[in-house]
DNA sequence: ACTCAGAATTTGATCGATCAAATAGCACGG
DNA sequence: CCGTGCTATTTGATCGATCAAATTCTGAGT
């Protein structure tokens, strides 16, 4: 029960030097075969396992990737990044690689932070989630050279097309057009947006899937837009306020396209309250809260997002930091997020038993 | 913009050596005060920040905890765990410690990553989440000697009381009983449990706070609690339908205390379908769906339970493991978690819009 | 002044791997 | 038979820190 093995315990259970096992493991086509297969045996014998922190120590590498936390936020979508995060470990795992947290206060100090752990090698690459108009951090990792992609497209800063800044991004335009589009083929035609009133780049892209498609489909004039659009704090009760007054001001819509989960429980809310039923509503991001009251919501997948961005990092297998990609092409991934369609049974909420039950049943299935 | 500073350089410019940088940083009492001060002014000076690679290297550990995540769940509850990992992840970064994320397909499987993660010192301590009955995990650990807590307390393998099995967990029972006693005090009387139909030691241990508030406040035999019950799968529509079920067969209660949100928001469709009003339903986990649709829940203070953790493992303030506590009154912790009251304001999914209104400076407040 | 314990500091060795350079093995042509 | 060019393997040095032991410094007591 002493301590583990290490290289030169293997070296000598196979006859060979330290030197041999690790090229075994690390570059195993430069050893002939025999003697290969005789430090494997030798290897699994022992049980042997690398000691990470040596290796790291020597090659300044860590096969780590490094992510930061927000602080802890409540609300209906704050999850979502909590849910990147999980889908990324998964991913990494997968490439024997690991995830290490870490926080940081302000994009300055998440910046001082990376350039530390980079130092340390405690991770070798990074991955910059929500970035933001003009966001510092981006400029800084590339100017140190650091390995990182960033789950958002560069808003502003930098051209979107610099091969130099990996990005994967979910094309909220396309996830809402799709979204609106579907609206429309079954038979919706006055649809409204219910979007952010504080203005966000995300939340503009969102947008403009809605306004596309109602352009295309309807021919619709941008007067006629300005006035489809409805706006509030990400919020349940403020958004549903703001419907309820639309809703007291003008004729009812007849669907409504919302940018977030947030609006749209809060719009179902005032449509209920206004006794108005069989309104389609959509949200976005597909949060636990959308399937729950059963509405319709556009999904980000997050699962396909993270392994988007091992792949822009490590290429399309490895485990090694490469160096970064000079295709231009290849630096960047704009997903389309799907539309999750659920039967508009906001019924349940004030309907009849019968319906209720026939809501369950469909839920039941949808759950599969 | 050579290389980094290292404890040589600093060693150098603060006219010292090496070993008394070192004992600056790891035992700055043992370090006449005079040198302290001039080392430090060296360290901020030149930027310096130990290779943590090379420490663990040398000590064989890694100031790093490691955490298994679940293979992604969707449902409601379904984020506590990531929350979890959230709050375990700040607090560990107020010790600088770092949490790295791994994942596992089963419980063996577990085990064996977590003990190769120790041999290479990539983590020094691990914490479990979820115990469940006759977990194989914690055994394992206790047998191969690896720092743990786990969140989750031990149910049927070893004793509670185990000072050898560091634990932490939510007083499920008391936050029941707490919400309980709170809808009696507002004057509910006849209160029903909406539980989960299968059998699980969470689940139990929920339910027994009901039943205690019953029998203390109100004098409950075993038999009308019996006849209180109401049970589901986890699911919103499955929920919604028993208690429709149960709605229908027998007059309506004046209250719901529920094992979970999910239950609880399947109750209260169920409750609004048979157009009932201001009937209070308290959920547990305070998910965003709580907060969305204003219902009461109980609270795991996630933040707690993370500190608590790292107390358990490192001590009051500490960040190297320390031998595990032979205190066994200081080996675990049971938390009691917060009632969260809500506005019974399910009204404004079938109210009047003046309602919706109230609602909505209702919630305002409480998002503060 | 002189001794000596204890505090403060320094020196040499080490953690376990990989890198770089040196050496050994091996086939082939002149 | 020997040198040449490869391939396969080994040896010595190194990454950057901490540990353990050796050394130097300090100050109180006689």
């Amino acid at each position: 029960m002493g301590s583990l093995p290490t290289v030169d315990d293997v070296a000598k259970a196979a006859a060979v030097s330290r030197q041999t096992v690790s090229n075994v493991l690390n570059s195993p086509q430069i050893v002939k075969p025999d003697t290969r297969d005789r430090v494997t045996a030798a290897i699994a014998e022992l049980g042997y396992r690398p000691n990470l922190s040596a290796r790291r120590l020597r090659t300044q590498s860590s096969a780590t990737i490094g992510v930061r936390l927000d602080p802890l936020r409540n609300g209906i979508s704050g999850a979502v990044l909590d849910r990147f995060v999980h889908a990324l470990a998964e991913r990494a795992d997968a490439r024997s690689m690991r995830v290490l947290l870490f926080t940081a206060e302000s994009p300055e100090l998440e910046i001082e932070q990376i350039l530390r752990m980079r130092d340390a090698a405690d991770a070798d690459a990074f991955v910059l989630t929500g970035t933001f108009f003009e966001d510092p951090r981006t400029e800084a990792l590339i100017e140190a050279d650091i390995p990182f992609v960033s789950f958002g497209r560069p808003w502003g800063i930098d051209d979107m097309e610099d091969p130099s800044h990996l990005w994967v991004d979910i094309d909220g335009r396309a996830g809402v057009y799709d979204a609106t589009i579907a609206m429309l083929d079954s038979g919706s035609t006055d649809i409204v947006w219910v979007g952010w009133s504080e203005a966000s780049a995300t939340g503009d892209d969102r947008r403009r899937g809605w306004e596309d498609a109602m352009r295309e489909r309807l021919g619709c004039t941008e007067q006629q837009l300005a006035e489809s659009r409805i706006e509030s704090l990400d919020d349940v009760a403020q958004a549903s306020a703001a419907v309820t007054a639309r809703l007291s001001s003008r004729p009812a819509p007849t669907g409504m396209v919302c940018a977030s989960d947030t609006l749209a429980l809060g719009a179902m809310i005032a449509v209920s309250s206004a006794g108005i039923r069989d309104l389609p509503i959509v949200g976005f991001d597909n949060t636990p809260v959308a399937g729950a009251v059963g509405m319709s919501s556009v999904e980000q997948p997050l699962d396909l997002v993270a392994s988007s961005a091992l792949e822009l990092l490590l290429g399309p297998t490895g485990n090694r930091i490469v160096s970064r990609s000079v295709d231009a092409g290849a630096s960047h991934r704009l997903i389309r997020p799907a539309l999750v369609e659920r039967r508009p049974n906001h019924l349940p909420l004030y309907g009849t038993t019968e319906e209720a039950a026939h809501a369950a049943g469909n839920h039941r299935k949808e759950s599969r």
